[in-house]
DNA sequence: GCATCCCGCCAGCCG
DNA sequence: CGGCTGGCGGGATGC
């Protein structure tokens, strides 16, 4: 009751019904990076990046402190970010592993159990602190208050939750992990349902941020079926081979944009009134900025290596990779196996526009890509499979 | 039907 | 005190 369900009308005449998917987080993820992902790039204003993007603020922050969390971004000021770009990733990835080892070995019980666990994780990352307001904190463990009261909700924040998750993986040795687990282990404790629906859905939102980044993706359990995300950071550990960088990084740099940025189509109510004419929010559409993402830089730098010596860091991050990427896994007789067909691209990235130019040029994206990439591969151990 | 997760209200925080 | 941030969970969408 209260609202009338929506669409109502359709009518043929093209009037494009509401696709979630093009709104995903991932996706606007793999926009913003695409946009972002330069080296001219130093620093990022949410606005601009809101309008660019064609989206609220609310869902740059998202991404924002996602990015951030793993050192992609850095918050400068108000409304100002800094591109750290995927240079000092494998360090933040590092860190975070030990931090979140030591963190792991804070039971206070000095009981030396040599992980013994075999498969039940019980973590005890970030302090409990209760924040139920019925306050019987528990006098077993009292550990830091570090939870200064109002900071309590720093504890929440979708940073520190992206985070944790991430140590999920790099400190455990569990590598496939489904958010509904991730969120009682992060949990620790709670079992409150409610607490729980509200964890898992602020995992799903991170997920599908990692996952266009591919640092995770999402797989079936091979037993349970049920989905799950592994890790797949730096493929392998840190090998260190020679590996020429990436496959792509020289020649020219082509890549094919990604954009659907949204149409500015609300998902819910209609809310009746001005139909027949698209008032001024609602603009013609998409169109222009399209275009400025054609140049989008591809993959990171090929110099990556500055930091440390034994540079050795060949993860591949996609840049907006969508969800499947190249493997490019320098694999030692380059027989990289290439889970990569244009098929599922077009599937997953298949933006229904109502616009029909705009369709085209995505097809031409696709195409430019295909064929760039099929050039690369053919002087290149790689070899995509026909 | 249930898994997924977008949307945007509205409470803190910060200039 | 207004605007920036971003927790939170209703409920739409996808399958």
């Amino acid at each position: 009751m209260a609202l009338s369900s929506s669409a109502s009308k359709e009518s043929g005449s093209g009037h494009y019904t509401y696709c979630r998917k093009e709104k995903s987080l991932g996706l606007l993820c793999s926009n913003f990076l695409s946009l972002y992902n330069r080296d001219d790039v130093e620093t990022i204003g949410i606005d601009d990046a809101a309008t660019r993007l064609g989206v609220e603020r609310r869902r740059i922050y998202d991404i924002v402190n996602v990015l951030e969390s793993v050192g992609i971004l850095a918050r400068k000021a108000k409304n100002r970010y800094s591109w750290k770009g995927f240079g000092g990733i494998p360090k933040v990835l590092q860190d975070l592993k030990e931090e979140g080892l030591r963190e792991n070995l804070n039971t206070f019980e000095g009981n030396n159990n040599t992980k013994v666990s075999d498969d039940d994780e019980d973590e005890r990352f970030s302090n409990p602190s209760s924040s139920s307001q019925n306050d019987r904190s528990n006098p077993s463990s009292l550990k830091f208050l570090v939870s200064s009261k109002t900071d309590n909700r720093k504890e929440k924040s979708l940073g520190l939750l992206t985070q944790n998750f991430v140590k999920l993986f790099l400190c455990s040795n569990v590598n496939l992990i489904s958010l509904d687990e991730a969120a009682k282990l992060l949990l620790g404790d709670a079992h409150d349902p409610s607490t729980m629906r509200t964890k898992v859905r602020r995992l799903y939102d991170i997920a599908n941020v990692l996952s266009s980044m591919n640092f995770i993706e999402k797989t079936p359990h091979p037993e349970t079926r049920k989905p799950a995300f592994r890790w797949l950071g730096m493929t392998g550990k840190f090998e260190n081979r020679s590996a020429s960088v990436l496959v792509l990084n020289e020649s020219k740099k082509r890549t094919f944009g990604t954009e659907i940025t949204n149409t500015s189509l609300k998902r819910r109510k209609v809310v009746s009134s001005v139909d027949g004419n698209m008032n001024q929010v609602m603009k013609p559409q998409l169109h222009v900025q399209v275009k400025h993402e054609i140049l989008v830089n591809e993959v990171d730098r090929s110099n990556l290596e500055q930091d440390s010596r034994q540079s050795s860091k060949n993860y591949q991050f996609g840049p907006f990779a969508p969800v499947i990427v190249p493997k490019v896994g320098a694999s030692e007789n380059g027989k990289v196996k290439q889970v990569h067909d244009w098929e599922s691209l077009d599937c997953t990235y298949r933006p229904q526009y109502h616009n029909q130019a705009l369709k085209d040029l995505f097809v031409h994206y696709v195409e430019a890509w295909k064929s760039w990439y099929s050039e690369v591969a053919g002087k290149s151990p790689i070899q995509l499979f026909s």
